[in-house]
DNA sequence: ATAAAGTCTCCAGTTACTGGAATGTAAAGA
DNA sequence: TCTTTACATTCCAGTAACTGGAGACTTTAT
């Protein structure tokens, strides 16, 4: 099938498809005459797989090893576990982050008073 | 002072407060004979701000504006308080989408046996 | 036959810097 | 004074993961 029917049925659009073709993450047949890419169904499932492990935030690198286990049909679910507790570690690290930094910024806008004066307790603390 | 000076003072990195200078947000003045960039005392006031803002997770876009607003002493508290809910809301969303994000991968782990064998839940779930 | 839709490659832009090369200037030591 | 060293300058490239667009070619529909 041609790139759009590709992108479709996976879920992603045609530029990200190109995209992981040039990166060489899933490289299609291509069609003799017309040059054009040719997807299989097989072609379609990494497609899918990349799409799903990017939207649990893995990075690009990291597809391309569980790709790999994933095509290993002899790997151990121990390595693709311990990829997953790291990226849960990050992600932990990143939502303690945001917590601080939430609760930060609610405190200066509790102490703001958002009226027309020019006072204001947010720009002073970020002059400090 | 120098630009090592001030970057020590602000708590920047040399090549940051390069960084600024060149997309117009602090523009120091110029040693005429040797071409150094020169920062006062409110330059390095102006760095420090622009530095606590970004690390409160502002873009520079939004630091370029808090800090016209830190400038203009006829602004109302009402604009900056604006922003910074506006900031705290998108932290909100980073946030739901993280915590999603982790429970769905730590049930996945906790499917998964992480042994020695090729049977995993979390390669199951991507592949689906 | 022609027009529209799909595809190709290549280049540039996004965010906020960071690293490095080549070159120039200033300050300190012999 | 000469030289070394430290610091400064500009410019180019790279980062992550795409996205948009130009110009050219192929396929499909009318």
């Amino acid at each position: 099938m041609n790139i759009s029917q590709a992108a479709k049925l996976s879920g992603l659009s045609v530029k990200t498809v190109r995209y992981y073709a040039d990166i060489k993450m899933v490289e299609p047949a291509r069609n003799i005459q017309s040059g054009y890419r040719s997807y299989s169904n097989d072609d379609v499932a990494k497609l899918n797989f990349i799409g799903k492990a990017r939207r649990f935030n893995f990075s690009i690198e990291e597809c391309r090893e569980l790709l790999s286990l994933y095509q290993d049909k002899n790997r151990s679910s121990k390595e693709v576990k311990k990829l997953t507790l790291a990226k849960i570690a990050s992600i932990d690290k990143k939502l303690k982050e945001f917590h601080s930094l939430r609760d930060e910024l609610s405190h200066l806008v509790n102490c703001c008073n958002g009226d027309d004066r020019p006072s204001c307790p947010i720009l002073d603390e970020l002059s400090k």
